[in-house]
DNA sequence: TGACTGGTTTTTGTATACATATAAGGTTCA
DNA sequence: TGAACCTTATATGTATACAAAAACCAGTCA
């Protein structure tokens, strides 16, 4: 029934639905009860590179995925064809599929376009989303709260759903698809890093306490208070996945305004 | 020899390289020199688009484009899935390709989005930029310059050129190659609105005027002031394009702060 | 009249087969 | 020994053929 590929706008939301590696998929070679081919190809494709058995650089040859996939070369090409224009491989002409190399300075920057696509999104929401919007959002962030702050056994797969929600309703609420399509692009990349894995307990709080913040400046209609909330909120998070090794985001440096 | 498809993040700079109508686009039917039967399909599609063969809303048929282009209907359904992915048509399953209607206000957002982008790039650009690709966009926005204050005969199709040339120079420079290939997206598609054509002597004088401001900012190493001018150039070619119409930019219009 | 059902046509989805380009490896000749 | 060339193998690019789903249309029945 869903269908992450075909239907673009749509498929940017749907997308935006596995932000991070400890969403439920299924081995490489296991049946994916996917609703096309192509689809099949595709995520077969993409586990294989989250899991590590393509690494960055290597290249892919499309009857190798025919055969993890079980299905035809017409639909590993499409599936390679969606994933070249996601930014996942890259296809040079008459020599095949090689998977992108993620270095840590990619990943840096794609964080900062993050940043800055998530931050306007977020100031459209506090534009046009509607009141029913807005509670639906203050749910959410109420049950990542909940969730982040369960001591003991913190569920992962249900703190990332529920982050994958709460941004995906901020989007929606922006009412921009072109952004939204835009940011399948983005978000889905940094899932070569297995994100989620890396918060602790308290980072995880923090987060919480961002989101509320970043639903509050919605709520109020403040679109600059929101744009700054998300900005903030995602650079927080590039600070817990990429360590103490980050650099500040390379357009805010140096500038020769006194 | 130029690859327009295939290659992603070299996609993405080349299909920067033809920013308008303007650029001599063969007919539909004729025997494009393209180098692979996907990239006549896709040039075809676009074709089709941009004269209004196809309009917003427009069902796309494969048989239809494999008998104009004639290549099969493989090649013509990569096509189809390239121009999805950049957000040119939408596929919906089983039931085919439709073209994406571009309504004005779309098309603004898509405006907003350009303009955040290209500002972004251009901060980088002040950054990263060597002394030679410095000397390689003073030289370009020189051109535009001479170009733009030839009084008499505008040649749009040079004028386009050169400002393509331009914008991508300051891209490259920028060196964020996630931030070129989603430029692609952006760029390509106010294509549907016959943009240069629209530019009055005068309009195209200020135009260059503003590219040399954005060559100055980058040239001082300011980042601040390179995106400044880069979002103001935009946002006036926004203006230019849609005339007195255009509301401000949605996320910078109201706010609580006083 | 109007809605439903049946088959027919059209269109999309997938697989296979063929054509062509690149890479690999061995042979020949300087 | 080594470099150029030819041969062969492998992989990609493209076209066609078949399968399945959706749209269409006529005919039927309430």
């Amino acid at each position: 029934m869903a269908n992450e590929r075909n239907v673009l706008p749509t498929q940017a939301i749907q997308a935006l639905g596995r932000d991070d590696g400890t969403a439920g998929t299924p081995g490489a070679g296991a049946p994916v009860p996917a609703s096309s081919t192509v689809d099949t190809a595709c995520e077969v494709i993409r586990e294989a590179i989250r899991s590590g058995r393509f690494a960055g650089g290597d290249r892919i040859r499309e009857v190798e995925i025919c055969e993890l996939a079980r299905v035809s070369r017409t639909s590993v090409r499409q599936a390679l064809t969606l994933l070249a224009a996601e930014g996942f491989v890259e296809l040079r002409p008459n020599r095949g599929a090689v998977v992108i190399d993620w270095t840590d300075g990619n990943l840096l920057e794609v964080f900062d376009l993050r940043a800055m696509l998530e931050g306007y999104g977020a100031s459209l929401a506090a534009l046009h989303a509607s009141q029913q919007e807005v509670v639906q959002m203050r749910r959410e962030a109420d049950l990542f709260h909940e969730l982040a702050h369960q001591r003991g056994r913190l569920d992962l797969r249900r703190i990332a759903e529920s982050n994958n929600r709460l941004h995906r309703s901020i989007l929606d609420a922006g009412k921009n698809s072109r952004l939204a399509s835009m940011l399948v692009v983005v978000v889905h990349v940094p899932l070569v890093k297995q994100t989620f894995a890396k918060y602790t307990a308290e980072s995880l709080e923090r987060s919480a306490s961002q989101h509320q913040d970043v639903v509050s400046a919605i709520e109020s209609g403040d679109a600059v208070w929101a744009e700054s909330a998300m900005r903030a909120h995602i650079h927080a998070a590039k600070k817990v996945i990429f360590g103490s090794s980050v650099a500040p985001p390379s357009h805010a440096g140096r500038s020769t305004n006194p």
